[in-house]
DNA sequence: CCAGACGTTGTT
DNA sequence: GTCTGG
DNA sequence: CCAGACGTTGTT
DNA sequence: GTCTGG
């Protein structure tokens, strides 16, 4: 799945990458996560960034929160779900993002009195994070759809995207055997913004990326990855 | 007809 | 255990 | 996704 | 908003 990434690059590099005109202000940010208010590229305005909230929340909902999860849609069933199914042919988006991260559980060691593993460790389950990006440290866009939400009583807009999932790759498999966030190639991602593609070729854009493209690595603790200069 | 759901991931 | 906030 | 909260009454 | 279950 998706449920934290990074976009720790410099606006300049943000603004060449994806050809935009960036007038809001920018931060790097290494710890995105689900509630955030943070940048996309829509197709209604693909020159400039967005800031939305991460976790979608649909425009019929009565409150102004949701009760369920939204922050990662499956690819696979997109055109079925009350939530998402109206948004893949109108506001669909691009996350930018220098990586994202994924926890492995580990199963800690444990010994005897003789040193021997003990087959059923009764120490409490742990877990190693890993930085998952592209072998060339580029940034890359994920996947995503976007809505709005209007306040009835104040008239308030609230705008949220959630990022496409699809299954995991060679490369992410062995950190999380299921779920892995939809990237774009430089080409699909051009095409997810193209407002003539059907809807049938929209979906077909959604597939894992190239395992080989990608490479992850394993960090003593999410903070710890270093930010931009 | 109305009321209620509407989601993802990974698991004991 | 389960929900909320970030 | 993880980390943190999870409660009441009456008051210094 | 729109579908499902009762």
């Amino acid at each position: 799945m998706c449920g934290r990434y990074s976009e720790t690059k410099d606006i300049n590099v943000l603004e060449e990458r994806f050809d935009l005109q960036i007038d809001k202000k920018y931060k790097p940010n290494y710890n995105a996560s689900p509630g955030n208010v943070l940048p996309v590229i829509t197709n209604k305005d693909p020159k400039n960034l967005t800031f939305m909230q991460w976790t979608l929340l649909p425009h019929w909902s009565k409150e102004r929160k949701i009760k369920y999860s939204t922050f990662n849609a499956k690819a696979e069933e997109l055109t079925e779900k009350p939530s998402f199914r109206s948004l893949i042919t109108t506001k669909r988006c691009l996350v930018p993002a220098s990586g994202f991260y994924e926890w492995k559980d580990v199963t800690p060691e444990e010994t005897d009195m003789f040193g021997q593993r003990l087959p059923n460790p009764k120490t409490k389950k742990e877990k190693q994070i890993y930085f998952i990006n592209l072998k060339s440290d580029e940034l890359f866009a994920m996947a995503g759809l976007w809505d709005e939400w209007i306040d009835q009583k104040t008239g308030e807009i609230v705008s949220s995207f959630t990022i496409i999932t699809t299954t995991a790759n060679e490369l992410v498999k062995p950190i999380h055997p299921e779920r892995m966030p939809v990237i774009l190639t430089r080409e699909t991602e051009k095409l997810w913004l193209d407002n003539s593609l059907s809807k049938e070729q929209l979906l077909a854009l959604l597939t894992p990326y190239e395992a080989q493209e990608m490479k992850a690595k394993p960090l003593p603790g999410i903070v710890d990855f270093p930010n931009p200069k």
